[in-house]
RNA sequence: UGUGGAGUGGCGCAGCGGUCAGCGCAUCGGCCUCAUAAGCCGAGGGUCGCGGGUUCAAAUCCCGCCUCCGCAACCA
């Protein structure tokens, strides 16, 4: 049986969900539903990052202890998964004992091991830069300018000082040339295209040793063998991906199963961190490297880039409560090409909702099973022999789970549901083209196999949508009498049986009305 | 500045050397009446960023320019 190992970046804690972390749980959701339907054992994991500096002082602004703090937090997108149907196997959160544990482990096996080159992988020396307090961060030289006073500011205006701090450093230099090589054998490490050229091109440049642990504040994984340093929040975090796995049980079942993983799927800010960074931690402590890291573009709010000073982030919670989950699920999934940026805007929103869910897939399992129900006998009809017209609608219905398949292999969700859309756009025209409430009073026996051809197309795209839409997907299947054993891709062929009961179909998707219609007195 | 990418009907996109440059949405007209005022058919609408060049033929290749975006290290 294939695995398949499917992870999010775990989310900083400092952070309150907003859609983009909805839209890359989603993303990984429907790429672990769809490998489960599809026979794979999964596993698909999400969670929290919770150490650093700024979760330490966030805790202590709040009046409580970090762990208090992020356990409070935490909680906050474990909540993310109920509400939007994430069905996430494991959650986890790196202030965990497991994820401690495998911290140091992964530490002591790269510390143990050596470069390409022959040096120790890490080492320890100290950590020096211009320094700016108001902003907790380090600068360049380069980015500096001096004020009229003669000191030196950073980009935001903010005073540098020269600081210096003991700090051990992974020998990232020795490993330039082992990633190139590493992106020329696996181009399909990196996706899409235009993040593996800049991370190439990144590297290309040479690398410079990082700094991978701090003695500034204490919330974090301490070093093995030096309580002084804690490590260096990225190392930590992620590790999680192995800790999941099992790690440092490399002989467990899980970690044999598991690891490396299939799939990480990242927000385009952090593809450094993924790309360059944890490879080579990995080859560093003799682990294999994820097969894949797919990293996907931003949403905009009405054209807007979401920022916290403009207090538009959305939330995902609100969203649902306003337009519908699956309506939210689609959306996402379909508006905007995965891997480039895109807009969400109300009217967007509104529009796919409404032409393609209610008006397109809605209406036309509404107008088929509602047909049925008053004039065939509220029965899956038995059909007769096919024409030219059936044929060609119901290879069009076979064809998309390997089209939906294909696409979703390169994270190309969009395409996979216009694929989809397209067929049911074809399934409408059908039902136009053979108009059965003609032949209801002309010939009952070419429209019962006209109605079947419908439910059978109803039911194959019922299938392959499961993943995107749940739940409003099992609704449509329960209406197509379709077995909950019958609803694995396994089942793709196994077609309705005439004459099976079906219950009373209802609506699916209901249009969103802008404004109830004014209530005139 | 270097490097990668993008500029195509109102909006969002596809096409990447050769059928009148396509698709979705929006707009307008018609048809049907099974259906969630849904469905189907048709129409209008584009000097394919600008200027050169190559070619029998360019949105599609080459050169230059303009505009926008990503990346260019410790920031989750």
């Amino acid at each position: 049986m294939r695995s398949y190992y499917i992870t999010t970046p775990i989310y900083y804690v400092n952070d309150v969900p907003h859609i983009g972390h909805a839209y890359t749980t989603l993303a990984c959701d429907v790429l672990a539903r769809f490998m489960r339907l599809d026979g794979a054992k999964v596993f698909f994991l999400t969670g929290t990052d919770e150490h650093g500096q700024k979760v330490e002082k966030s805790a202590t602004a709040a009046g409580m202890t970090p762990q208090q703090f992020t356990d409070k937090v935490s909680a906050n997108f474990r909540a993310l998964g109920p509400a939007l149907d994430f069905s996430n196997d494991d959650f986890i959160r790196t202030t965990e004992p497991r994820h401690v544990k495998a911290s140091q482990a992964i530490w002591q096996a790269m510390a143990a091991a050596k470069t390409p080159l022959g040096n120790d992988n890490i080492y320890l020396d100290a950590y020096r830069g211009w320094y700016a307090v108001r902003d907790e961060a380090y600068y360049d030289e380069s980015e500096l300018s001096t004020g009229p006073d003669g000191k030196k500011r950073a980009p935001s205006g903010a005073e540098v000082e020269w600081v210096e701090e003991p700090s051990y450093f992974f020998r990232l230099s020795d490993w330039t040339q082992w990633l190139l090589d590493f992106y020329r054998d696996n181009p399909a490490a990196v996706g899409p295209q235009t993040r593996l050229n800049e991370v190439r091109s990144f590297v290309s440049q040479g690398l410079h040793d990082l700094s991978i642990s701090r003695t500034t504040f204490g919330w974090g994984i301490k070093v093995p063998g030096d309580d002084k340093h804690v490590m260096y929040v990225w190392l930590d975090a992620l590790t999680n991906y192995i800790t999941a796995a099992g790690y440092p049980e490399i002989d467990g079942e899980k970690f044999k199963t598991f690891w490396p993983a299939d799939l990480h799927m990242v927000g385009k800010d952090i593809v450094r961190f993924h790309t360059v960074y944890w490879p080579a931690f990995l080859a560093a402590a003799g682990l294999p490297t994820p097969k894949r890291v797919f990293a996907h573009g931003w949403w905009t709010i009405e054209g807007q880039k979401m920022s916290k000073s403009l207090g538009n982030a959305v939330e995902p919670l609100k969203l649902v409560e306003q337009y519908g989950l699956d309506q939210v699920r689609y959306f996402l999934m379909r508006e905007v090409p995965f891997g480039q940026d895109g807009d969400f805007s109300r009217a967007a929103m509104i529009r796919r909702t409404n032409t393609d869910l209610a008006n397109d897939l809605g209406n036309l399992s509404q107008r088929v099973l509602s047909f049925i129900a008053k004039n065939a006998g509220a029965a899956v009809p038995t059909p007769g022999d096919y024409v030219d017209a059936d044929r060609t609608m119901l290879a069009a219905t076979a064809g998309l789970l390997d089209a939906a398949r294909s696409e979703l292999e390169q994270q190309n969700f969009h395409k996979a549901l216009e694929a989809i859309f397209a067929t049911i756009a074809d399934a409408n025209r059908y039902v136009d083209g053979q108009a059965p409430w003609s032949l209801r009073k002309t010939d009952p026996a070419r429209m019962a196999t006209v109605l079947y051809v419908l439910v059978e197309t109803l039911r194959r795209v019922g299938l392959v949508l499961q993943p995107f839409m749940p739940s409003t997907m099992a609704k449509l299947l329960d209406q197509l009498a379709v077995p909950p054993t019958a609803r694995s891709f396994a089942a793709w062929d196994q077609s309705l049986v005439p004459g099976t009961a079906l219950p009373p179909p209802s609506g699916l998707f209901p249009r969103y009305v802008e404004e109830p219609p004014a209530s005139k007195v």
